[in-house]
DNA sequence: ACCTAAGCGAGACGGTACGTCTCGTCTTGCG
DNA sequence: CGCAAGACGAGACGTACCGTCTCGCTTAGGT
């Protein structure tokens, strides 16, 4: 997780350059502060002072609060699966079923919710979020056109409005912190994305 | 709208009750820092200066940041429609246009946005967020199990699945600041939801 | 002197009016700083930890450090004399002994010292100091052309000349921190601005 | 005067010994932003970023903000007059006058008010200054006890304590930005100073 | 008709955080 | 070994808001 450095030892500069444990133990001491303070209590202040770390020295390197955010989402272990069997509904819905158990289990969710939330105020957030966003639809959208023996969607059908259903699906879930509803339900919802919810005609 | 308010005239205590000027200068008030300069500009501070009002006189009636944003909110004309007519799909395709239009068109998109973001740091608000989507869910839901001359969800399918996944949908849009996307992928989302995007086994 | 006040304590707002005792408490607190670490230990945040007040209050009522180096010279206990005897040269000889002795012994040296710095750079302390210096000198011209029964200054000569030369003798010995030299020379310098140098002719 | 050095080119080590080339880049940018920007916008940062090198560089041969000012201002060409002729009093209004000329024309008078300001804060500075300003009042009073034919001072009056009334007197007028005052002003002080401004008894 | 009680504006207050600036120290790697 | 370059910890700068507090005014409603 945020590993032994409870407290940063003291550090110095190692020249003219990127001094990478300082990099290292701001990321740390971000990431402490949002397990435990979550995200209203997060700031470039206790960040630099938990890390020993100088603001400027934080401000050179994460222009914003959002991209140090990002960045430390980006290092958490990312265990959500993207399965690709014959079966894209059962792919589907492990993955979703994966989303919301990373979310729900480690810090990841918690970092998310803040830089959805941030990047409603900062434009420089916003933009990230867009690129990540894409870039996530892009590879569940990879796992639904996938070739593969059995059913696949519809030829007509554009790939990456499935992922994005599946995705908001699971964001609305984050945001209200509903994460813990019956694995049942996530389920269900592929199944309407895929099959349908209605009767047959 | 804010209309006439752009500077809040004088006004004065009313005696030992409550002014509805001043409610409703404070709701103009935020209204239209809303508007001009969007949830990144907005705080009490301001409301309060733009409102001839005293701090203190906001916080007695809103106890916090969202439950101010949340009452303009709810006082916005919502004219989101919930059709119900024999055709599910279409009333579902009309109401996630119409949320998306309602979004998109007026200052409710960046209120909307205001909300969610407020309620990842502020569990007040997250509460209300809760309970505000819960109630619009049930709305959507009724359009989705009103009794009806044509096909309807499967039987045991929960209907509030449905509601979540197009309001979902629409949250990401949202959220994401893509809310102009063509209106043919909301359409195509709410034909996968329903009828499914996979080919037929 | 500072007082009692090592470490303020808790006060609050007394409602939409100055708290004079924060005012008070910010006075010491500053001069408690200058007396313990000089000019060179001296910042506004160190003042607000001190004297536990916010920095925007200590900025609400002094614009700048100097204001407040200011405020803090003039409130110390001026026991400078502005002697008026039939005896001019005596009179203007005690008072630079006197603004020597009081420079030297209390802060208030250290203080009009950091006063003189600060308006090399700061604009506003300089004007400040400007009028200061104006006043004193009308002050100390005063003492030159008071009415008297013996010797005054030649009625061609403006006395604010006089004054001028006085006052700039001290503020040498001030800024080279030579305020210890023996009297004698002050004494000296006073019989030549007055008496002349030289030998006659 | 720093003339051609408004962005130093590159330089580099000459091996093993000290660059003068490095060494002047650096004087001259310390000059420059002197003349542009006065005391307030003076930093070793900014010297170091306009002379091409590296802070280090800078601290390794001058130890103090002060040290490279007054080194600065060593470097000044002196066109202050010390004349010595048969009339004393002509010879210290001369003086005077070109030392107040001198301040008030060129850099040299921000150069010199800065380093007045450091060192009421830093005592390296100090004892700087204290050396100067005893060097100059050497010279000084090698004006008033040079011989000549026609009245020097008294016998028993110490020559420094004229010196240090006329030096004072410049001191004071640099100090509060008075330089551009009548020069009537300062030969009058300088007469006051060597035959006395009062009536004769 | 008075008197009390609450609403209200105003704004001071102790705080926290912001993002920027400079300080003086430290290293690296080129020449 | 001198030097340019620049990262670094530290901490001050002046500003924006936060949420709480008190004042002094105004008026409605109970007595």
């Amino acid at each position: 997780m945020s590993g032994e450095a409870e407290e940063a030892p003291r550090r110095h500069s190692i020249g003219a350059k990127r001094n990478p444990d300082t990099a290292e133990a701001i990321r740390a001491a971000a990431l402490d502060i949002l397990i435990e303070e979550g995200h209203a209590g997060f700031s470039i202040e206790k960040v630099a002072r938990r890390a020993r770390a100088g603001k400027p020295t934080i401000y050179r390197w994460w222009p914003s609060k959002a991209a140090l955010l990002l960045d430390v989402y980006h290092r958490q272990k990312r265990d959500v699966e993207y399965p690709v069997t014959d079966d894209l509904e059962s792919d589907l819905a492990l993955f979703l079923a994966s989303l919301l158990r990373y979310w729900s289990e480690g810090p990841a969710g918690d970092i998310f919710r803040s830089i959805v939330a941030e990047a409603q105020s900062d434009p420089a957030a916003r933009e990230a979020l867009q690129d990540y966003i894409a870039e996530r639809g892009d590879q569940v959208a990879g796992i639904v056109s996938a070739p593969r023996n059995g059913p696949g969607p519809a030829p007509d059908f554009p790939p990456r409005i499935i992922a994005d259903l599946v995705q908001s699906y699971a964001w609305m879930k984050l945001l209200i912190h509903s994460l813990d509803e019956p694995q049942e339900n996530a389920r269900l919802a592929v199944r309407a994305i895929l099959r349908g919810a209605m009767t047959v005609k």
